[in-house]
Formats: C-alpha cells, sequence, structure tokens
DNA sequence: TCTGGGGTCCTAGGACCC
DNA sequence: TCTGGGGTCCTAGGACCC
C-alpha cells in the first residue's frame, strides 16, 4: 500500500494573471480586478505589483484606489476564467485520476500510487507547472503533501510559482514554521479569542491540552485545533457534504427603502434561484431571505415548508412574506434569497410529484431557450417594464468562486 | 478601510415527541 | 400536577473559505 500524497496545485493571482496575459498593456503594472469600482464594490483578485501597495482581494475597491491611484482597475470576466480554468484542470487529470476542483483556481490531486508512473512527486510536480505554463502561459503553485491539508499549506510557502514539498513525518515541524494566521481555519475572529488567552503561535497552541481548548472552543472546535497544531488533517475537503443551499444577494449602488423596488428584487432574485436549482436538478425546502441595513446589521429569516420549492412564485410568495413580516421599513443596502435543505435528488421526477402547474413549464422553457442563446431569454414581465424608478434588474449569471492568490483572509 | 457574492459548517435555543 | 432526559427538527446568527 503506497503512502498517501497529495498535491494542492493553486493559480497565482488568477484573474489577474488571466489579464496581463490576454493584455500586455497591463504587465508591470498594479492591477486590480474587480466589481463595480465606483460603488460599494471590492478587489476580487490583483496583481504582485498592486499587493506592494498594501492592497489584497477583499479590500473595498475605494480604500485599493486610494493606496493606490495608479492602479488600473479592469471589471471581472467571469466566462474567460472559466475557460482558461477548464484548460488547467484537463492538466491536472493528466497527472491522477483523482482531481478535487476545490474552486475556479485551485484543485486537490490525489497522487498517491503514482510514483512508480510518473517519477517521484516533487520530478512530476515541476512537470506539470511546466504543461501548465506551455499550455497557457500562466504560473502555478504546488504544495506536496501526505495529507490535503498539509498539502495545502505547503502551496502557499513559496508563491507565487512555488513548489514545496513536506515530507513524510516532518508535518508536525513543518506547522511550527508557519503563523497561526496560515492555518487554515483559524480566521480573525478566533485569533482573536486565541491571542485573548495568550497563544499567539503554533507552539503555544500546541502546548494546550484538548480538554482546555474543547472549554474554550467547543466539542469540535477545539478538537479542530488541537489536531491542526500538530500538522494532523482536520478533515477538510473530505467532500461528505451534507447540505446543499443555492442563494443569491444583490448590494444596491444607493440603499433602498421602497417596497415596491425591493419587491422586484426579491422576485427577479427567486427567479434566477428557481432557474439555477433547475439546472442542477436539486430541490429544497427550505426557503431564506437575508436583508442588511444601512449600518450593515444583517438578519436572515428561513421557513421550512412541508414539500420542495415548486416555482419561481412559490419562492418569491415565501420569501417576501418573510421578509416583510420583520423588515423596519428603514433603508438596506443589500438583499438576498436562497434555498437549502438536505433533500437531494438526482431526478427531477420527484420534483414533478409535486407540481403539475404551468409555471414549471414556463420556466423550463426559459431554460430551454436560455441555454440555446446562452444569456437570460425570458423575463417577467413585471421586470421588463417596471414602475418609475425601478431598473430592469438585471438576471445574470453567476458563477461562484472567488480569485483565491490572496486568500482574502480579512486582517 | 467601510465593507461582494457564493458557499459550508457550527452553535444555541425552542418546540415537540416519547 | 409537576418533573427529567433524549432525540429530532427548526430557526437565527456567526465564522470561515474562495
Amino acid at each position: 500500500m503506497a503512502d498517501p500524497v497529495f498535491f494542492h496545485v493553486d493559480m497565482d493571482a488568477f484573474y489577474a494573471a488571466v489579464e496581463m496575459r490576454d493584455r500586455p498593456e497591463l504587465r508591470g503594472k498594479p492591477l486590480l480586478v474587480g466589481w463595480d469600482s465606483q460603488h460599494r464594490g471590492v478587489v476580487a483578485a490583483c496583481s504582485y505589483e498592486a499587493r506592494r501597495f498594501g492592497i489584497h482581494s477583499a479590500m473595498p475597491m475605494s480604500t485599493a484606489k486610494r493606496l493606490c491611484p495608479d492602479a488600473v482597475v479592469v471589471p471581472v470576466d467571469m466566462h474567460r476564467y472559466q475557460t482558461v480554468s477548464r484548460r488547467i484542470h484537463a492538466v491536472f487529470r493528466e497527472f491522477s485520476p483523482v482531481v478535487q476542483a476545490i474552486s475556479i483556481d485551485e484543485a486537490f490531486l490525489d497522487m498517491s500510487g503514482t510514483e512508480r508512473l510518473l517519477g517521484p512527486p516533487e520530478a512530476s510536480a515541476r512537470r506539470l507547472k511546466e504543461r501548465v505554463r506551455a499550455l497557457t502561459e500562466l504560473t502555478v503553485s504546488v504544495g506536496v503533501g501526505c495529507s490535503r491539508f498539509i498539502a495545502k499549506l505547503a502551496s502557499d510557502v513559496d508563491k507565487p510559482d512555488g513548489l514545496h514539498v513536506v515530507r513524510p513525518g516532518s508535518e508536525s515541524d513543518f506547522v511550527l514554521t508557519l503563523e497561526l494566521k496560515d492555518l487554515w481555519g483559524l480566521g480573525k475572529q478566533t485569533r482573536l479569542r486565541l491571542d485573548r488567552l495568550g497563544i499567539d503561535t503554533v507552539e503555544t497552541l500546541r502546548a494546550k491540552p484538548i480538554e482546555y481548548l474543547r472549554g474554550h472552543f467547543g466539542e469540535s472546535g477545539g478538537e479542530f485545533l488541537h489536531r491542526v497544531a500538530r500538522g494532523e488533517d482536520p478533515g477538510i475537503y473530505t467532500g461528505t457534504s451534507a447540505g446543499h443551499s443555492i442563494s443569491g444577494e444583490r448590494t444596491f449602488a444607493e440603499d433602498i427603502d421602497d417596497r415596491e423596488e425591493l419587491r422586484l428584487r426579491v422576485l427577479a432574485l427567486s427567479q434566477e434561484i428557481m432557474q439555477r436549482t433547475r439546472r442542477e436538478e436539486w430541490i429544497g425546502r427550505t426557503v431564506t431571505v437575508k436583508y442588511r441595513y444601512s449600518d450593515f446589521e444583517t438578519h436572515t429569516h428561513q421557513q421550512t415548508v412541508p414539500r420542495p420549492v415548486a416555482d419561481a412564485d412559490e419562492l418569491f410568495g415565501i420569501a417576501w412574506n418573510l421578509f416583510t413580516g420583520r423588515w423596519n421599513g428603514t433603508p438596506l443596502r443589500l438583499i438576498g434569497v436562497g434555498i437549502s435543505g438536505s433533500v437531494e435528488s438526482a431526478d427531477t421526477t420527484q420534483l414533478d410529484m409535486f407540481t403539475d402547474d404551468r409555471n414549471r413549464s414556463i420556466e423550463e422553457a426559459a431554460l430551454q431557450l436560455e441555454d440555446k442563446l446562452g444569456k437570460p431569454a425570458l423575463r417577467r414581465a413585471s421586470l421588463v417594464s417596471p414602475p418609475k424608478r425601478a431598473k430592469a434588474v438585471k438576471v445574470s449569471d453567476h458563477t461562484s468562486g472567488g480569485e483565491s492568490g490572496e486568500k482574502s483572509r480579512k486582517t
């Protein structure tokens, strides 16, 4: 039985790198890729030149531009990144039959038992990097370790264009070379709590007995910290997800308190979400509405219904009810709608048992048309000609996943 | 600094049932 | 009439990740 070997492959400043590859005039410049540069946008990705100014992903665009007024800002072009990502993932599959895509720009490769065929891990990692570069002109960083957790930490060590191998048996020493903020799963809040307990290094964390950690961070929280401090995989990305959810939310350019306008937003989101659940052939029974006041105070309300939500009208009805029942009428900066639940279904026939109305066939027709045209086709009449100042709400195709080169750690 | 959007997982409390 | 304990489902919020 071969020892387990995992690669974690992480593309370097992915969105920014693709932009610079395709537009040579951007090379060498501080580049920001992001949404909505004038209003409430954040940086989705930035070039290494921009990072020298202290800019990182998830930073408000306004702050980034203050730090570096000369930065070039380009909008996110998710479709192009997806295309590039698919090519790179195809390369991954040349190296391992077990490729686990984590997001648009990173993946785990299970390399266990490939040594006889491909040579030692370090050599095949090198070849993988060369192959990606030859095919796409982009660089990736690779981490090699005996678990996903170690591989993931290792890929960050030599970024960009890095390759770091953690030899079997040296995991414990390896994590001692890291800071707490480098460990996966230790966000700002947890570090703050640890700090108050006088724990500010991996070493001091490791010194605490598990009972102590359980007492302060709960059963699973304590367990997690105990493992992580020793370089043991706490079970990241093992792919045994119990639930699933699909949601959409919009931050407005300006706060909204107009009830009719909010109604249209919720309606548009409901349609968008319903189409996505159809496409995924998935059903759910729990509806969530989310809203955020001007001061960032955020609320969610949810309702679980006896049967899976059948169409956009039903989704809208539940969401709107939940919202109007609790909203205090003051301006909002965001509204969102989601469906979740553990009801999983590979086929939608189960859905057919719950609905027989024509709403569904209309939605299905819209889906088919959309697939044909490659863009949203049908829209509810109330969205096409909205009353007075409510602008047509864009029902756009959203792709999940953020750029991760910067790890969007909120520090 | 003034804070996107899409997700997953965890906790804590309440309702309800046995 | 008052009480306990365990299990399950649901809700709200929060931490974290990309």
